[in-house]
DNA sequence: ATGCAGATTGCA
DNA sequence: GCAATCTGCATG
């Protein structure tokens, strides 16, 4: 698969072995690939935010339990939670092992395989697919099953995209606490961000 | 054992 | 504005 030239390999595990502030920034612009049994989604990152230790908002702000237990495990790994009943995020573990930190992944341009999206959201609107958190899961066919997976393997992974597109930070969205943080980042005049 | 709030979404 | 709908976690 190719992307206007762009290599398409998953990005090493390294890359999410960083910051936590600094990937959530650098995951703008790159692409989110999941290669499913119905075909392939794919969409570039529009929108993030950080969820950091010692951060009330985060899930791992407390103890370990068997549900956060992923971010505090080795970076690059799929973090996939159910919330609200019926809705599952996607985010990506980063930072060293032991430190239970990960990126929510809130917001994607879709770019391929638009019409299984459509299906999936029962939604014909590009704007509709992607452009939140739990809409992204189901556009992209991603759920509980997918937690835990090595986002460096060959199924669900994210590559490399086109960096240094203005990026606006702002407070996070959703959470009671951790409100006044500036630990949201989005690509700025994009169409398909949650919600500026 | 029981109760509650949640990193959301879609419809009234 | 609010229901949908399930789980983790705090409390008794």
């Amino acid at each position: 698969m190719s992307n206007g030239g762009t290599v398409c390999r998953p990005l090493p595990r390294q890359y999410y072995d960083r910051d936590t502030v600094t990937v959530a920034k650098e995951l703008l612009g790159c692409l989110l690939v999941h290669h499913s049994p119905e075909g392939t989604t794919a969409g570039k990152i529009v929108e993030t935010e950080a969820y950091l230790q010692g951060d009330p908002a985060c899930h791992a702000a407390r103890r370990m339990t068997p549900r956060n237990s992923v971010m505090f495990g080795p970076p690059g790994y799929a973090y996939v939670y159910f919330t609200y009943g019926m809705h599952y995020c996607f985010n990506a573990v980063t930072n060293s092992e032991g430190v239970g930190e990960a990126v929510l992944i809130r917001a994607l341009e879709p770019t391929e395989g638009i019409a299984l999206m459509q299906r999936r959201r029962g939604r014909k609107n590009m704007r509709e697919l992607c452009s939140g958190p739990a809409k992204l899961t189901q556009a992209m066919g991603i759920g509980i099953e997918h937690n835990r997976l090595d986002l460096t393997g060959a199924r669900l992974y994210i590559c490399q995209g086109e960096a240094g597109a203005p990026i606006v930070t702002a407070t996070r969205i959703g959470i009671k606490e951790g409100t006044d943080l500036p630990l949201r980042f989005y690509l700025q005049d994009c169409r398909y961000v949650s919600r500026k």
